[in-house]
RNA sequence: GCUGUUAUAGCUCAGUGGUAGAGCACUUCCUUGGUAAGGAAGAGGUCCCGAGUUCAAGUCUCGGUAACAGCUCCA
């Protein structure tokens, strides 16, 4: 017996007899209509082709149109169509892999890089094989015929040679195109009613930088013109709010060719951010989670790498200072902070009841990237983060490391990211234990606290398998960029091991000099990093406490300059960051000005005003606000500034 | 690091071998009491850097630098 389950949820059985054949001819054979709205089907969570043929008594549900993974089959027979465009436009173009992925799909070739107008004659060809509506047929295929009929296709007869004995070999063609695919496609084109060519770029063949390079084109695919209309307009908006375009708009930073890759310069309205946020983790670190400062130089001798084996390991991502064969000494900048920390640790004898240290240090590290690799604010060269070292006895690891994740936490709430990132506990992988120091059993233990003391923060979190430091398990707060790309934000790693790589002891109660852990951790990662996240997240428009600008004054005219200054005055003594605008023109051009500034209050000054010494108030939450008392106005953002309190900006313009 | 695209005024860009251009911005003057744009005049350019081809290079060729996209990498 198989039981299908309709869109509607309505159960068809049917009977022995029905075995052998496929889904579509068991759908058909209640109403062939369903086709319509069916790409695929679902069996223990497998997504199937509809030309399957399920076995006996298997459950079998249907996948319509409306669902992800419908997005999925259509985008992959996209593909498809692309690659027999492809094929029809360059003949000696040799096919690899083209799947459907989280928006979109691509297929990469092995022929000379595409260029635009290629991409246009695709697409229309693309146009032109939707448009006759092909058949799309699949073949269950021997291993031998697989080979026959990809003999043309060197890399299509690599994947075939991975395939696993035994495993079912499917070929998918349409038209005069044949390609080697597990499936599941659609039956037929007329569902793909929007799609597009985005961009070509070139990918490796297998992800690895030794062998060829191959031609890549990314495109999208909707069953609706309309969504794909709206999709397209989505990424025009998130061009416009890539922090690399608005934070160089706003003139937050900028770079310099003559000054280098990955050194962006901060200018004023940027440095001020940075300075703001620094100023509160450092403030919220020392005062109030009991951390103290440590200030360390930015270069050292070679010989600390050596000992902390960045020197072997490590020597191409540092500048080093100076050359090994002629010079006495040789230097390099620090790409981290670790061993100077120690140092400071080290500099006098430990009892245990001097732990647990938190020393925490705003550093700025520099690493020498590859130079494909800096974007924006997000990967760069030098680069300034909260690190901190804290050295614990080991019976106060686990209370410890809690405290380092409720502080990021307090951290990300507070900057209103948290529901924006993504916790990752990396833990080792036991099936590669060369890469790991330490027994599975301790692994096991250390990884089963963390996880406790992340469900007692009540913090959702993921596991990734392999992700740990070879010296032990931690914790990744990840978040997305306005693409989709994950960037590591914030960290905080649990370190049995290293104590000994520097010698650090401490004498226990007993009178015994023993090993302290250590925790490595960050509270805010990355300054300039996190620059770029806020920039993207709110889309320039800061809460106001971040704001480099909080509150710019607009005299109506000339007349009421006098006023205007009483005002910035006023503002000033109480610590707001103002700006006046007192130029001649027509107040129109002034609040343009400041709200392309995306300064969130403005002050309109006119003559009754000044008569009253009150201020008109537009602000970028509720629009227009009304005239108030100044004093009024100042206790109120003065409030709003000390609860960093985050409001929802309302689009009144 | 690899592949591709790009580099012209502060910004966005036009300029396919023959006198350096537009819009916005800027400066000055006039105008202006209200929410995306009043008028006039003016200033502003080693056309990224270096070499080559040419009678002649912003334009063609080569090398470098930087930005962007993707890949790879991120101890």
């Amino acid at each position: 017996m198989i039981k299908i389950i309709l869109l509607e949820g309505a159960v068809h059985e049917f009977g022995a007899e029905n075995c052998g054949k496929s889904i579509i001819e068991l759908i058909s054979s209640i109403d062939p209509k369903i086709l319509n709205r069916v790409v695929a089907a679902k069996v223990d969570g497998n997504v199937i082709d509809l030309r399957d043929i399920p076995a006996d008594g298997t459950t079998v549900e249907l996948v319509s149109i409306d669902s992800k993974e419908a997005l999925h089959v259509l985008r992959h027979t996209t593909t498809h169509i692309m690659a027999e465009a492809v094929k029809h436009l360059f003949p000696e173009a040799k096919l690899t892999i083209g799947p459907a992925t989280e928006n979109g799909y691509f297929y990469d070739f092995d022929t000379p890089p595409f260029t635009k107008e290629n991409l246009a004659d695709i697409e229309k060809e693309m146009k032109r094989i939707i448009k006759s509506n092909p058949r799309i047929e699949r073949k269950v295929v021997s291993r031998e015929e697989a080979m026959e009929m990809m003999k043309d296709e060197p890399y299509k007869l690599e994947l075939i040679a991975d395939i696993p004995e035994g495993e079912r070999i499917t070929i998918y063609s349409q038209d005069d195109f044949v390609d080697l695919c597990m499936g599941p496609h659609l039956l037929n084109t007329k569902l793909i009613k929007g799609f597009k060519l985005l961009s070509t770029s070139t990918a490796y063949w297998r992800a690895d930088k030794n062998n060829a390079s191959l031609s890549r084109i990314y495109g999208t695919a909707f069953f609706t013109k309309e969504e794909c209309e709206a999709y397209l307009a989505h990424l025009e908006h998130i061009k416009n709010i890539d922090h690399n375009k608005i934070g160089r708009e706003m003139e937050l930073f900028t770079t310099v060719d003559v000054i280098g890759q990955g050194l962006p310069l901060l200018m004023p309205k940027g440095a001020k951010i940075i300075q703001t946020l620094q100023r509160w983790i450092e403030d919220l670190e020392d005062n109030e989670w009991g951390y103290i400062r440590t200030k360390t130089p930015l270069m050292a001798k070679s010989d600390l790498y050596k000992i902390s084996g960045h020197w072997d390991h490590y020597k191409e991502g540092m500048f080093v200072l100076g050359d090994e064969e002629k010079d006495k000494e040789v230097f390099a900048l620090r790409p981290m902070t670790c061993p100077f920390q120690y140092y400071v640790y080290k500099a006098g004898q430990k009892s245990y009841r001097d732990l647990p240290l938190r020393y925490s240090e705003t550093s700025t590290l520099f690493r020498n990237e590859d130079s494909g690799e800096m974007h924006g604010l997000t990967r760069v060269r030098q680069f300034t983060i909260s690190e901190g070292h804290l050295i614990v006895r080991p019976d106060q690891m686990v209370e410890e490391f809690k405290g380092c994740l409720a502080l990021a936490k307090h951290v990300m709430t507070t900057l209103g990211l948290q529901d924006d990132v993504t916790y990752v506990l990396a833990k080792w992988d036991p099936e590669n234990r060369a890469k790991y120091i330490g027994e599975p059993e301790v692994w096991e233990e250390t990884q089963e606290h963390i996880r406790q003391m992340l469900k007692e923060l009540e913090i959702p979190f993921i596991e990734e398998v392999g992700g740990a430091a070879f010296y032990g398990p931690k914790v990744d707060i990840n978040a997305k960029n306005v693409y989709g790309k994950e960037d590591t934000m914030i960290t905080v790693q649990w370190d049995a091991l290293l104590a000994c790589q520097f010698d650090m002891t401490y004498i226990d109660h007993n009178g015994e000099k023993v090993r302290p852990y250590i925790i490595h951790r960050t509270s805010l990662g990355c300054y300039e990093r996190t620059l770029a996240w806020l920039v993207e997240k709110y889309e320039g428009k800061f809460p106001t406490w971040l704001c480099p600008e909080q509150v710019r004054v607009l005299p109506i005219s000339e007349k009421y300059t006098d006023y205007a200054n009483e005002v910035v005055k006023e503002l000033k003594r109480n610590g707001i960051l103002v700006g006046l605008d007192a130029r001649s023109e027509k107040i129109g051009y002034k609040i343009r000005d400041a709200r392309n500034s995306r300064v969130p209050y403005m002050l309109v000054l006119g003559q009754n005003e000044a008569e009253s010494k009150t201020v008109s108030v537009r602000s970028r939450y509720a629009g227009d606000e009304g005239t108030k008392p100044l004093q009024e106005f100042i206790s109120a953002i003065c409030e709003e500034i000390r609860t960093k309190e985050i409001r929802k900006v309302v689009v009144t313009e």
